[in-house]
DNA sequence: TAGATTGTTAATCGATTAACAATC
DNA sequence: TAGATTGTTAATCGATTAACAATC
């Protein structure tokens, strides 16, 4: 059990903070302070150390941060050398992109595993790993026990398949159908990606843009 | 110009409560009070209509809000029916998944453009769009202005593509490479997705999670 | 009218920022 | 030592929640 309840706005800014360390060390910065790091991510240094000090004293007064020190700690926090088994479910154009897009392995998972209930599908090779049909996860579930569950399946088969999942053991859910998921027995985790969500906060501040005619127009 | 700056944590959740009315509105859901609306959301029913009266008073004492005219307000304010012309630049895997998963016209956009730099995708056709060269887009903008931008490009790609785009008049970028995107003009707006961060963020509550043996011998 | 539910003001809570003593 | 910068406490700010009068 960790010290206290992490706010979720902590580790939100978790992965990001964990990202900039890693271009930093990959351009050979030693060490960084507070301030000059929030200036690289537009934050405050204040909320930098805060955030830094719910895990623990990583710095060193006067000298500041250790990039790579502090990156592995991070890195600890977030998990990332866990190898999390997780099985991605709907090969589609949008499975697919996920499938060969996101570094697991940077994020603490392997992907042992890829599902589709098309059988037309089912049975080719993706990114070097063959499809199987969702007709054997049940099995496959009760072999490799994953924990993680990628639903890249249409909206209104999600619910349905995260249940099954559930009794199969999966506690996690990064879910891109369109639904929205949600457990009451919360050990189960979900996050519920909508990607048009943030394509429409665009939408709204072009137009809410004092440059926006369009906008202007219709008030 | 709006009444008063809104809050982006209200903004965000504008498109979620567009959603679960559409979804109210299509299994013929006439009236509903905050109080339902919260309990099926997963808020407070202050909260809704705190946010709703950022806008307008949209509901009716003793009534509720109708669905539909609400849903329809809310669409007219995320501005959902601007028609924002939308080019995308990559179509990598992420890139065609994207063009193709995206309800565009839902989200208030156009796409009316393709571009890959790599000669053996342009020319090709996806989703019944012929794919142009990035070449082309100094000419292709100066015709067709548009507005927004969706890079899937490679990260070093990103930031000179995106200053390019500015100065052909290109106000907002959906940005899907590794990149944070930043303008100091801010009249540019900016949407950084990073994928992976928020497949960490389950990283994270699976190695904290009571129930997890790897984490709990990690202490 | 009575009941329901909004719009809105006031209270609370949490998150961010500022300040500064501790210390490398 | 002097300077720099942390860790941490206190102050501020903003967002969420509660309460209730207005009103359909």
């Amino acid at each position: 059990m960790s010290k206290q309840e992490i706010s979720p706005s902590v580790i939100r800014r978790l992965p990001r903070y964990h990202r900039f360390l890693g271009e930093l060390a990959a351009q050979g910065t030693i060490r960084i302070s507070s301030k000059e790091l929030s200036r690289q991510m537009g934050l405050t240094a204040s909320q930098i150390r805060q955030d830094l000090n719910c895990f623990g004293g990583f710095g060193q007064q006067g000298y500041g941060y250790n990039v790579c020190a502090l990156r592995d700690e991070i890195g600890q926090i977030l998990g990332i050398h866990a190898h999390r088994k997780t099985i991605l479910i709907g090969l589609g154009n949008l499975g697919r992109a996920i499938a060969s897009h996101v570094n697991f392995s940077q994020c603490g998972c392997d992907l042992i595993g890829l599902f589709d209930s098309n059988p037309f599908v089912a049975g080719r090779d993706i990114e070097g790993m063959q499809v199987h049909h969702t007709d054997t996860l049940s099995g496959f579930c009760r072999q490799e026990s994953p924990e993680l569950a990628i639903l890249c399946v249409p909206e209104n088969a999600a619910a349905e398949l995260a249940n099954k999942l559930v009794s199969f053991g999966v506690r996690a859910f990064w879910n891109f159908s369109h639904s929205n998921l949600h457990f009451e027995d919360d050990a189960v985790l979900v996050e519920n990606v909508h990607l048009a969500d943030s394509l429409m906060t665009l939408t709204y501040g072009l137009s809410h843009d004092s440059m926006d005619e369009t906008a202007d127009s219709l008030r």
